[in-house]
DNA sequence: GTGAAAGCGCTAACAA
DNA sequence: TTGTTAGCGCTTTCAC
């Protein structure tokens, strides 16, 4: 690997100058930068970023932790962050905690090591406390909030969306309409609740709380909490489910399988988040979608802008829009 | 932030002392590591990596390549290579090329000035050319080989895993079968043709020409694709397709669908990888399946190998087993 | 516009 | 077992 000083001797000039016209151009007259600029490239010259950093006391990375990425909206959500990221020059650390806090607090002390510029956070449980030591790191929480304050945050307006969907099948006919949730404690789950009762309340509905119930974001949750519902007393039995995630829907689906009963024509079917599956399924699935990519740029930009800036901004909290895409899984009751 | 010389005054112990008992325990006295343990944690140093890793020459980052982040099976791959890295302490830059060769020379480049001790990359056309230039670092390719000969490879068996998938299409009675590939350059289309090849010329089947081509891994190119095999004159049409990936499973029912097809009674269908919403299609589909997971544990773990030997092995290539699930997208030919 | 010299925080030879 | 000293490769004052 060529060094700086490579450089320089070859262009008959000093390391500094070398330095000056790789990273401020116009502080070298045009004559060395060119020469130099053809020699760097000729020997294949590139900067060690650890060097650098060390006496800059800075680095161009910044870190995102999401809780899953195999899950396709946070995948989508992570392109749009490296997409704002690489505008500006800057690395994306991408760390998957899946929910475990062990991991969260593990990568948190790797990025933070590496000394980041800032950070994007999906929250769990717990990131709250680990958010309060990180004192001063420009900091945007994405999709859910921690409930600690001082952080930029972009989100999806739940409340709406499941408002959206919950009149949706209301205004088909059903009465009794379950909840499957994600992990309670989770601020995207309450807001989604609160839309769900909102919307029940409004129209003057009755709410069982054997309606309301968590599949914690998993498959095998949701799957559960499927079969649970679907064995209440058939007077008292949803008629529509509302179902907080792709992952648990599937775990719906399965459960209506195993139970002999038909999307649409025995329960109704919304869901949150339109993965690219949801339109072929049989029937298509009415969903309620979000824009992951939108939100991963939106985020990232204002972290930039936090980076840049010397002054913390005040922190903004964002809401991106939801809407409801009805497709055939949604019907009136019989 | 505290320094390491922080840490040495409070101790009163050079700041030799305070780097050895935190990276080579053995080397410092039992009292002494203790005391400077507990004022480390108490004045909660960190060291700056960019400061040790200027000194050291190296980092403790390897760098991964993939082509879709979004591409359930890729995730799945990376939590595989994430969760080996970490047992090795090692830091994992995950970069998503998006197949751009424009994206990966410079994604590339920025992985190589990060000084990463090593490499392991989901190859495009193009990757073969530019893994020449890296000269002696230890790199894995997954999924697909670039061609590239001295690097380890962690491949799928995709000849067996489409022989099996077009045996038992042709068991059913299949005669006329269709393929649809991911891009004709790439290997791992190539071994699928090959295997799709083998076991029609096994039974003595006709080939037809018109019955293979490729959607390019996209949703939309095996719309297209599908669209037009199932426009030949039912003579000549596919009784029986084979989709080479999960994305374009989804182009495929589409097509089916907007045609008026049932899939299984009209087209039987045999997708590669098994997305978690295979089962629950209606019906659910038949797939050939790969372990994701496993071949990024399987690649870091050969990575790992290398790169902590001082010598470099003799490139391992490696055939991970694939096997097919036979559920409901399969009949026999009507 | 350019060079000399100092230093970022850390580690590794070399002494003691 | 520990301290002293000399850097890692780069950037950044401060002169000129």
């Amino acid at each position: 690997m060529a060094t700086i000083e490579d450089v320089a001797r070859e262009a008959g000039v000093s390391p500094s100058t070398v330095s000056r016209a790789l990273s401020r151009p116009d502080m070298v007259s045009q004559e060395t930068r060119d020469r130099i600029l053809a020699i760097a490239h000729q020997l294949g010259y590139q900067a060690i970023q650890q060097a650098r950093q060390a006496r800059q006391q800075a680095s161009t990375s910044i870190a995102l932790l999401v809780t899953d990425l195999e899950n396709p909206f946070f995948a989508t959500l992570a392109k749009g962050v490296q997409a704002v990221a690489d505008q500006h020059g800057c690395n994306v650390l991408l760390y998957n905690t899946e929910e475990d806090e062990i991991k969260e607090d593990r990568y948190l002390k790797l990025a933070l090591q590496q000394k980041i510029q800032g950070l994007l956070i999906v929250p769990t449980r717990g990131t709250a406390s680990r958010l309060k030591e990180l004192d001063d790191l420009p900091t945007v929480e994405l999709d859910c909030a921690s409930g600690y304050a001082g952080v930029g945050q972009v989100l999806a307006e739940n409340v709406r969306g499941t408002v959206l969907a919950t009149d949706h099948l209301i205004q088909l006919g059903h009465k009794r309409i379950g909840f499957i949730g994600g992990h309670p404690e989770v601020s995207s789950t309450r807001e989604r609740l609160e839309g769900y009762n909102q919307a029940m309340a409004l129209a003057g509905l009755v709410r069982d709380p054997r309606w309301v119930d968590y599949g914690y974001g998993l498959e095998s949750g949701a799957e559960e909490v499927t079969r649970k519902l679907m064995s209440l007393p058939p007077q008292d039995r949803p008629t529509a489910l509302f179902v907080s995630n792709a992952d648990m829907m599937i775990g719906t689906l399965t459960a209506l399988r195993s139970l002999g009963l038909q999307v649409a024509q025995d329960v109704s079917l919304v869901g949150f988040d339109d993965p690219p599956w949801a339109k072929v399924m049989q029937p298509p699935l009415t969903v309620v979608a979000q824009s992951p990519f939108e939100m991963g740029r939106v985020a990232c930009g204002i972290l930039m802008q936090n980076v840049q800036r010397e002054f913390v901004l005040p922190p903004l909290n964002i809401r991106l829009p939801t809407h409801l895409i009805v497709r055939g899984s949604t019907a009136r009751p019989r």
